[in-house]
RNA sequence: GCGCCUGUAGCUUAAUGGAUAGAGCAUCUGACUACGGAUCAGAAGGUUGGGGGUUCAAGUCCCUCCAGGCGCGCCA
């Protein structure tokens, strides 16, 4: 079902032939909507854009859907809905089970790559940005209507299982004993003695060999080592609150098989050339080669990224490619990109997309560091978050704090700042759900129930209703946009403004003691319903009451 | 040196080339016999880093300079 505002939009365009350009107005004195085509228009044709508006004024007939359409300013025509209309539109939204939501018309297969932890490591910062970032672009997309194949890239080979694995057996220990903890701590110990052991670094080495020629033992550690990670993330991903589980995990190692065939036929094709004893891919316009195979013979992970992109085209069939992963890589996604488009494995049907992300940032506005310079774990930071609040708020703190701003800009990781309870922040989301749930609660409690789906909404009289009814009529909108430019921040913003609107509502317009009740209880279960499930694709829990 | 990103109110930030740059925090002034005051109403706060240019219209596009961050052939 086509939303309300894309309805107008189309009408529009049948006529002027043209993208109406249609935008929520500026200003309550300017309606509800605006149209930008005359000034266009005007433009192109070199006439008087108030001209252009007139005619399309009078070309136009939507008597059924707005009040008389208005001139404004040097060329805007000013829409204002019918309350009628806006009354209809929101009693729909809340007999939609998706609150509005569009389906997509053609379902996309859409891969999306993120999370990506590395086994035996702790997960830190940038791992909960990919993480946050990524469960909500899946739930959006999955709104939708698209396939979304979660996939958590994590980094489960290379050259450091040879010295994890020679070190547990030099130890002595039986792997399936550790946990993510100290397997980190192993692998600390396992640097140390491959920089300062050269014995222990051959057979560190050796061990990658053993490994990679499926040397049974050798792979039976690694095999643990993973495991016992998986469970480490598991803790974090339920902690979180997010999707992932095993089923979506689709590591490095899964590629190995493939890297073969990869540099293979990008020699055969001459797209790759070897220049000091490296297989590189020269792109053009850049300075730099994507280095396939190192000149040690070892795959770097340009060759694991290029067989992703294969597999998930050819087995997978997808049509969307989207990766979620930190803004220095933006160089390596393009070049990866470039060279995938070169050696025609990727199509031009299908899109490729790195979402890039800034960097979580310490109180001093530098790169998140613990005072003796490691990287700040994950938990770390949701522990000092769960500090100040219960863990659900915290959670919802954190994810809005970054959800709620530009994705490529970096912000400090102040905890004061996201567990506030006033302002721009998850708990104040929380708090409106809470609230109008409070009230549709104690209609109940009083035998008023609103569950029946024919309950209309039958008064937009006070300016309060009609901006709360004209904001949840946008949420469809919304969320189109979002699965279309992949910037969770414009949903954040959009609720904020729901909650503002609902809280100005609530001010003005008593519910229970009205005579309006019906329709206003009406209205909070629709915005109790829009923000639930905006919350939701943000990865946010709407309570009840807290 | 080359490339990418960022610079908006004291702080945190929004804004498809469109009307007077929109919010939140902090500050100040009001509103609690109240469906939850974790709220609301209002005030004050901006030469959008500087300078040019394009356009009917520029925070947004182009050029240039300044400041900061990140990346730049074999770690992933």
């Amino acid at each position: 079902m086509p939303s309300l505002p894309q309805t107008l939009s189309a009408r529009i365009q049948a006529v002027i032939g043209v993208d109406p350009e249609l935008r929520p107005a500026t200003k309550p004195q300017f309606g509800h909507y605006q149209c930008n085509a005359a000034l266009r228009l005007a433009a192109d044709q070199g006439r008087k854009p108030r001209e252009i508006a007139l005619e399309i004024i009078e070309a136009l007939d939507l008597d059924d859907l707005c009040e008389p359409l208005e001139i404004a300013g040097p060329g805007f025509i000013n829409i204002r809905l019918r309350t009628d209309v806006l009354a209809q539109t929101v009693t729909g939204q809340l007999a939609d089970p998706l609150a509005g939501i569009e389906q997509v018309e053609r379902p996309a297969t859409v891969i999306l790559d993120y999370s990506a932890p590395n086994v035996a490591k702790p997960m830190h910062v940038g791992n909960l940005r990919s993480t946050i970032i990524g469960d909500c672009l899946v739930r959006v997309l999955r709104a939708r209507g698209d396939r979304v194949i979660a996939q958590n890239h994590i980094g489960d080979w290379g050259t450091q299982f040879g010295m994890l694995v020679e070190q547990i057996l030099v130890e002595g220990i039986d792997a399936t004993t550790l946990t993510l903890d100290t397997s980190v701590e192993l692998y600390k110990r396992a640097q140390e003695h491959f920089r300062t052991d050269e014995s222990f670094a051959a057979a560190a080495r050796a061990r990658v060999v053993a490994l990679q020629s499926g040397d049974e033992l050798t792979r039976k550690i690694w095999q643990t080592l993973i495991d016992v990670s998986k469970a480490g993330f598991n803790r974090a991903y339920a902690r979180l609150g997010v999707l992932l589980t095993d089923a979506d995990l689709a590591g490095e190692s899964m590629y190995n098989p493939m890297l073969d065939q990869v540099t293979a036929d990008l020699i055969d094709t001459g797209i790759a050339t070897v220049d000091a004893g490296a297989l590189c891919v020269f792109l053009p316009g850049d300075d730099t080669p994507l280095i396939v195979r190192k000149s040690d013979g070892g795959y770097g992970y340009a060759a694991t990224d290029l067989a992703a992109i294969r597999y998930r085209i050819d087995t997978l069939h997808a049509d969307r490619i989207i990766y979620v992963v930190g803004s220095p890589q933006a160089h390596h996604f393009s070049q990866v990109f470039a060279a995938a488009r070169l050696a025609g494995w990727l199509p031009d049907s299908v899109d490729v997309e790195h979402v890039g992300f800034g960097s979580v940032l310490g109180a001093d506005g530098k790169m998140f560091k613990t005072r003796d310079g490691k990287a700040v774990t994950l938990d770390s930071l949701l522990d000092a978050a769960e500090e100040v609040a219960v863990p659900e708020v915290a959670i919802a703190a954190v994810k809005y704090a970054d959800l709620s701003n530009s994705l490529h800009k970096d912000y400090v990781f102040d905890v004061a700042r996201m567990t506030a309870t006033t302002g721009d922040t998850g708990p104040y989301l929380q708090y409106a759900h809470a609230r109008v749930s409070q009230i549709l609660r104690r209609a109940g409690a009083d035998g008023d129930l609103v569950n029946d789906e024919s309950a209309l909404i039958t008064a937009l009289a006070e300016p309060a209703e009609q901006a709360l009814a004209l904001a949840l009529i946008r949420f469809p909108q919304v969320v189109a946009e979002v699965a279309d430019d992949l910037q969770p921040h414009k949903l954040c913003g959009y609720l904020f403004e729901l909650a503002t609107h609902l809280s100005v509502f609530y001010e003005q317009c008593p519910v229970l003691h009205s005579d309006e009740r019906q329709s206003r209880l009406v209205l909070c279960r629709a915005t109790q319903k829009v923000l639930a499930c905006g919350l939701d694709l943000l990865g946010i829990h709407a309570p009840q009451s807290m």
